[in-house]
DNA sequence: CAAGAATTATGAACCC
DNA sequence: GGGTTCATAATTCTTG
């Protein structure tokens, strides 16, 4: 618990820990509305490329296959193959 | 990489390994089948209770808030302390 | 407005569509855990597949293109190597 | 398929669809390095939070309250006080 | 069928 | 550093 911070003995209506309190929430929630911004676009550009006729799915899978290393993706894919491989798929 | 699962010296069309990934899987699709089965009679129950003249989509709210009103209760106190401390009391 | 069923001129406290209401939530409950203790199971399964040194991520993909009509996995796997070559990947 | 998209008469190596892939794709990965810079941020501010001698799993609790506390209000006078009187709750 | 909510899966962070 | 919980991303289901 953070009784260091807001706990006790300040001033009685908002303390200076109360204040920095307030501070901290006022900055994370400025940034989580940018952030629920840029969210917003991305899905408008996801729209867009529906509409151009994208297949949406393959292409956020397309965009999760570029994040990662070329290694672990093929790694991923020959693993997938040696366990289809094992069922007869 | 699961070698040690799959990946090498038992006899070669689906070994030991590919057995027991063949057992993993089959048991995981009969869960599965079930799970959607059991989906297929909650619809069933909300078609009846639509039937009945109920607002299907209130009694599905309804459902929802018993099932998250349980955990709310423990979460409340602790709340109650960060709103008492953000406050100076 | 379900005002048949629940909202008026029956007795007054649990009318016969109170009683209705309350037969169709606990049927509905009653499924929901049923569900919730399968899902339980299945990620058993996959702990036990792990501890077996299977890949879960991998596993999980296996199943989900199990379900998956194989026409359907053909294209989707033929749209992603279409978008990749599009991209000089 | 998304043929109209990618998948034919175009010149042969990165048609024109090919181009309006790949800018498609440069966009949201632009926007989601964006993204990650803001959880940066934000996870900075939890951390100074933290050494002030916040508790952070409970700011993040505070900041999720906050977040939803508005949209409840409207969730107020619906049928579902009409159902939950119907079972006594 | 498009928009939105809700469930489920993946990924990150924290504690031990 | 490994496992467990918590947060975010993605898919699925519902509803208009």
């Amino acid at each position: 618990m953070a009784l260091d911070a807001v706990g006790h003995t300040e001033d009685k209506t908002s303390g200076v820990a109360g204040d920095r309190l307030r501070a901290l929430v006022d900055r994370i929630e400025r940034l989580e509305e940018e952030r629920k911004a840029l969210a917003g676009d991305i899905k408008d550009i996801y729209g867009e490329a529906k509409s151009a006729g994208f297949d949406v799915k393959v292409l956020r899978q397309l965009i999760r296959i570029r994040k990662q290393e070329p290694a672990e993706v093929e790694e991923q894919e020959t693993l997938l193959d040696v366990y289809r491989h094992a069922l007869g798929m």
